[in-house]
DNA sequence: GTCTATGTATAAAA
DNA sequence: TTTTATACATAGAC
């Protein structure tokens, strides 16, 4: 890249190597986003610069959540807390979201006031949530 | 790169996907390092692929080590997120459940066909809900 | 995988 | 910064 070939090999003056550390950091990351947008997958990229500086991408959601799908996946649960309560948390919140469709589509036969929106199998499920 | 331009966007026959993946991947990990041996950078770098494949790098040590590195830098205790996160599932559960409420009140209503069991503004309520 | 033509990234310079 | 000359990455074809 540019004119003339590279050492793999730190970059011993400063300004260049900072120069070069700004350039390269902003390709990796434009790369990443562009690997995680053709091939649909999820990327997080952590940099840290020689003095310390935390430089982060994570694609498709939080950095967070993909340290913690890489802590799922390395081994077992690290903590079950976080492994457990979310978990149950989420599936509650679906049969709640799940019960509330149920109803509502009561309510709109109802209002509607025939039964070409709902079966009497529905009808009767019906029943059973309200 | 190559013979003709990539449009940013998911590439949608599968073989091309997996090629392109593969080749890309190799590429963002190999500029990871060199990133990281120019200019002495510590970095990680996490890919799940679309099938759920991990692949990772991570420079200077392990991935757990970059992680808890960054837990340290983005902000003291870890132990905030498991606490904020509950929060919103328990405060989503509660609205959800509310709404569940209103809904079966309406079915009530609805069913024994009088008003007594339902304001008017009751009923206005409802309507904003299905 | 390997091979090339071509598009990109970027080292040096301005 | 912006420009430029080159090295590098990689899409498409085997």
């Amino acid at each position: 890249m540019g004119r003339g070939r590279v050492q793999m090999k730190r970059i011993e003056n400063p300004v260049h190597r900072q120069v070069t550390f700004c350039k390269r950091r902003a390709g990796l990351l434009k790369k990443a986003k562009e690997l995680s947008v053709l091939c649909d997958a999820e990327i997080g990229v952590v940099i840290f610069s020689a003095h310390g500086k935390l430089y982060e991408l994570a694609t498709k959601g939080t950095m967070q959540e993909l340290i913690e799908r890489y802590g799922k996946y390395t081994g077992g649960p690290p903590a079950d807390e976080p492994m457990v309560e979310p978990m149950d948390a989420k599936k509650e919140i679906e049969m709640l979201k799940q019960e509330i469709e149920i109803l509502q589509k009561g309510l709109r036969y109802m209002f509607g006031g025939g039964c070409e929106y709902m079966s009497l199998n529905e009808l009767l499920v019906l029943e059973i949530h309200f």
